[in-house]
RNA sequence: GCCGGGGUGGCCGAGCGGCCUAAGGCGACGGGCUUGAGACCCGUUGCCCCAUUAGGGGCGCGCGGGUUCGAAUCCCGCCCCCGGCGCCA
């Protein structure tokens, strides 16, 4: 009755299927692949059926047996029929187990508004704000604007920003890097003082945004077990963003989505329930595997950090309607905390295994001259409900389904941060604090209110008073 | 971590090698009755395969193995829950 999505097209149309993984840039044969194994798995265990169903009957009879002789003969043909039936489910079980394994590398089916080809064929669809542009970048900028047809007003500045990473061991050391690296290796960061309270304020914010929405405040486990973890990251993530603990069958979540994801494994949901809408927070670990050396520098892209995470079951008719809402929540957000970005419709070749469809949104950095992504949104459909088994019960004939699950960022920390640094500085290079964070600052006596100063150099970086 | 008790269908709860084809109850869903609801009566109520009109079959008692012709029932490993001890923020 519920059947994943995928699974129905692979049987029904594995032609369309291939399509499918083609927009990805994938290699289609793997359908073919899964298209035999699942007609063999379908063969194999209609013969065990079989099988099986005779030697019930055998095995009933046995008790009834009416003479200690015919009991013998029973029990014979029994023991032979048993030696077939090991045989097949030795093979039914190779079977299964390719068939699963080929199964769950199948990617999402693509939906229909998601532009194909690779990550140059993302699509900007929606710009906001009045960006800082710095001279030397005028012609980056209006290329990344006029290219996709758009008019963005925009304000000239003659002097350029220091880049966030400059801002943070530099002008505001506020930030050490290098004896983070020293003691834990690249990507780690300690953050000090005022940057520490901007972190806790942009989460309390996301916090406060999403629950005054009705969206469930949760925190979640930061670790969880192989076959969960399997069910909502793909393939790739695990050598290239998760990190395990040794001797242990635990995994480190890369985002709170996974333990958000999780907290309904192998549960129904009825549908007048639906749709359940939660705002995980969560320190997120990555091993920024695939990387390699970009963004090395600063806390752009760092091996932990803090975020607030939209997460939402929903029914599958409602989940294109909800994708647009979680995104648009990012976008409140952004708004107010004034930082202009572009909306991005990312590429069929760019989009992740679990999507259906995803949003970006971008925001523009005044000394990189680029729009970077701040806040990932995706539709994953019933990718992942079937891979963790929830459904759903409609109460209208108690049938059953896949639910669809999303995710967006709300807030996360350490880039919001860094596109602050930028966008917030002054010439001198003081830092603005947005005002929407404000009063998420004033209970604190220590925490910055209004700006952020830059320090006078000392000779021990150690000393930061 | 150690000792003891326990995990049965959406929920409660019987069963402790073969009439378990998992009793009984509650709930939910469908139908009957009713102007409507309730009460009442009947049916359905997990997963998979074949056929899809009716149906046929297999599997399923925390998870995974094992013993047996036959396992919810016996054995082993793991997970989780409750109580006690220990340890700890």
């Amino acid at each position: 009755m519920a059947v994943w999505s995928v699974l129905a097209l692979l049987r029904e149309n594995p032609e369309e299927l291939k399509r499918h993984v083609a927009r990805r840039l994938m290699d289609p044969s793997i359908v073919d692949l899964a298209y035999s194994l699942d007609v063999e798995w379908r063969r194999l265990q209609t013969e065990i059926n079989e099988l099986r169903h005779k030697h019930n009957l055998i095995t009933r009879s046995v008790a009834k047996a009416s003479s200690g002789e015919e009991r013998r003969l029973l029990l014979e043909e029994a023991k032979s029929l048993l030696k077939v039936i090991e045989e097949r489910e030795a093979r039914l079980a190779e079977v299964e187990a390719k068939r699963a394994e080929v199964l769950n590398s199948l990617p999402n089916l693509v939906d229909d508004d998601v532009p194909v080809g690779d990550e140059s064929a993302s699509v900007p669809i929606e710009f906001w704000g009045i960006p800082k542009v710095w001279v030397g970048y005028l012609e980056q900028f209006r290329d990344q604007v006029e290219r996709y047809g758009f008019n963005v007003k925009y304000e000239l500045i003659d002097w350029k920003p220091r880049g966030h990473a400059d801002m943070l061991e530099e002008v505001l050391r506020l930030g050490d890097t290098v004896k983070a690296g020293e003691v834990a290796g690249s990507r780690f960061y300690y953050i000090f003082d005022d940057l520490v309270w901007l972190d806790f304020a942009l989460l309390l914010y996301a916090i406060d945004k999403l629950t005054s929405k009705g969206y469930t405040l949760v925190l979640p486990p930061y670790m969880l077990r192989y076959r969960v973890m399997s069910g909502v990251v793909d393939l790739g993530a695990f050598k290239d963003a998760i990190y395990k603990v040794e001797g242990e069958d635990l995994y480190l979540i890369a985002t709170s989505e996974h333990s958000l994801a999780a907290l309904y494994y192998g549960e129904e949901i009825y549908d007048d329930e639906l749709p359940i809408k939660l705002a995980g927070i969560s320190p997120c670990f990555r091993k920024e595997a695939g990387a390699g050396s970009r963004d090395l520098k600063g806390i752009f892209r760092v091996h932990q950090f803090h975020k607030v995470e939209q997460f939402v079951f929903s029914k599958p008719e409602e989940s294109r309607r909800i994708h647009e809402e979680i995104i648009s929540n990012a976008k409140e957000m952004f708004q107010e905390l004034g930082l202009p970005y572009r909306i991005v419709n990312i590429a069929s070749g760019d989009l992740g295994a679990p999507a259906a469809k995803k949003y970006d949104l971008e925001v523009w950095m005044p000394a990189q001259g680029k729009y970077r992504e701040m806040v990932s949104a995706s539709n994953c459909t019933d990718w992942q409900s079937y891979r963790l088994g929830i459904r759903m019960i409609r109460r209208k004939g108690m049938t059953r389904e896949y639910v669809h699950t999303l995710n967006s960022t709300a807030i996360a920390s350490t880039r919001t941060i860094t596109a602050i640094l930028e966008n917030y500085q002054e010439p001198d290079g003081t830092v603005v604090i947005p005002k929407i964070l404000r009063k998420y600052l004033e209970p604190f006596e220590k925490a910055p209110k209004e700006y952020i100063k830059p320090r006078t150099p000392t000779r021990n970086m150690n000393k930061r008073e």
